[in-house]
DNA sequence: TGTACATCAGTGAACGCGCGTTCACTGATGTAC
DNA sequence: TGTACATCAGTGAACGCGCGTTCACTGATGTAC
């Protein structure tokens, strides 16, 4: 019986997507602060009020908003990255890097959701932890599969203080033998990527790199020489140091 | 005559300083989106109608503070950057990281106004262009005084396509014996620099790189490293490579 | 299979609030002679 | 130096609008016997 939906769990299943969908699209117009359950009602042609049944307040449409959009793109991510052959390592990060910049690039307001100035007022519940994480973790487990088979520069800057905790946490939650130096290039390079996609997408480059495709490219194989994530498989007529 | 100010004069540049400062107060309770002339007035004990002698809309107000913050960040980052001598432009690299972070730590919702997702429907004027340059300016000027004193890798990977022109474009205007591959890894930098301090600032590295001084400080020498810009002054037992 | 009851989606009115902008006005400040 | 006039800051009422959330309700759908 639990696999039979009844008309009214489907109904409810349908306009609770439709109401997503139409609130994803006002993010679009307004941008996450002027979000409005009585717009998204009114497009739909329900009244305010019955927009209560599917969520309790606005924040938790948010909510809603932001796991769709973590999810989005962590989908995305994976999918590039599990299509490339594991021992590439260096075209799974340029997999990667090209999925998240494309997502970003057809779903600009959920980006800005998700890695944009956060909703003032608004705190992210624990449910997002996970989705938000996905991304993360693709190059995490990429990371750690160079470890044996690629080697960062001889004598690479060794990390004080503090950083050097932190890092090693990292790695021996998620990749215990992974480098700790290559860890916190990692976490960098993850932030790294998104200053890149931000500069994009909220205008930073016009006048200097904009379209902004080519200096994308080049930064992204530049810090996957830094990664260390081996040689270009074909290569690019270039010696790796 | 003119220097001499009159009453009515100095009482208006008095009440224009007071309204964009209580303007950016309330930035940080509820966003640049919800900024609310009303609120200000209320808040100053004039009635709403009265701020429109001093901005003729609640957009005029917004652009008023987004220059503002470009030429605050731009101040603090050319002072940081002059008060280093000039021939090692690594130090003066790292004081114009450590400036801008410590502004953005400092202004959050000033810095998220400029570097954050911008606000949909407001498009910024043409007065923000020259503020907004000044940080990339003392980038490359900087860049600029590598140039016959230190050098990039042996092969640099080669910028092709658009990218290419976009840089030389970008030297030829600003700084004409720059490299363009180091232009391109420049712009980068910029981006990647801010790229850092967006994740400290939005809370994407609670959990990973929390607090973030360690990391940072390493990705900033890391990025030293790969702009080319000389050992370190008085070296920090890395071999320069 | 049919009936009685429980569940639930959606309605419509209301509460209490805030917003940007316009406009005719008062009264203080500044200027020219 | 004194007076007449022009400039301008600030007032208060109004326009027309939108918001999130609550609540008692109707009527359709689902369930247990």
């Amino acid at each position: 019986m639990a696999a039979i939906r009844t008309a009214r769990e489907r109904a409810r299943e349908e306009l609770t997507r439709e109401i997503k969908a139409e609130a994803r699209r006002q993010l679009g117009v307004e941008g996450a602060q002027k979000l409005s359950l009585r717009a998204v009602a009114r497009e739909l042609g329900m009244v305010s009020s019955a927009l209560y049944r599917y969520y309790p307040s606005r924040d938790d449409l948010l909510t809603a908003l932001i796991i769709d959009a973590y999810d989005a793109l962590g989908e995305q991510v994976e999918q590039a990255v599990a299509a490339v052959p594991t021992a590439d390592t260096r075209a799974r990060w340029v997999a990667l890097c090209h999925a998240a910049r494309a997502w970003a690039l057809a779903s600009p307001h959920e980006y800005a959701l998700v890695y944009g100035t956060p909703v003032p007022g608004y705190s992210a519940p624990q449910e997002t932890v996970v989705p938000a994480a996905r991304v993360p973790m693709v190059l995490i487990a990429l990371l750690d599969d160079t470890v044996g088979r690629f080697e960062l520069e001889a004598a690479p800057r060794p990390l004080r203080g503090p950083v050097a905790q932190q890092m090693a946490d990292l790695a021996a939650q998620f990749a215990p033998s992974l480098n700790p130096v290559l860890a916190a290039r990692g976490v960098a390079a993850w932030a790294q990527l998104f200053g890149l996609i931000s500069f994009e997408l909220f205008g930073q480059f016009v006048g200097s790199a904009d379209p902004a495709d080519g200096l994308f490219d080049y930064s992204v194989e530049d810090l996957a020489d830094h990664l260390g994530l081996g040689p270009a498989v074909g290569g690019d007529g270039r010696a790796q140091s």
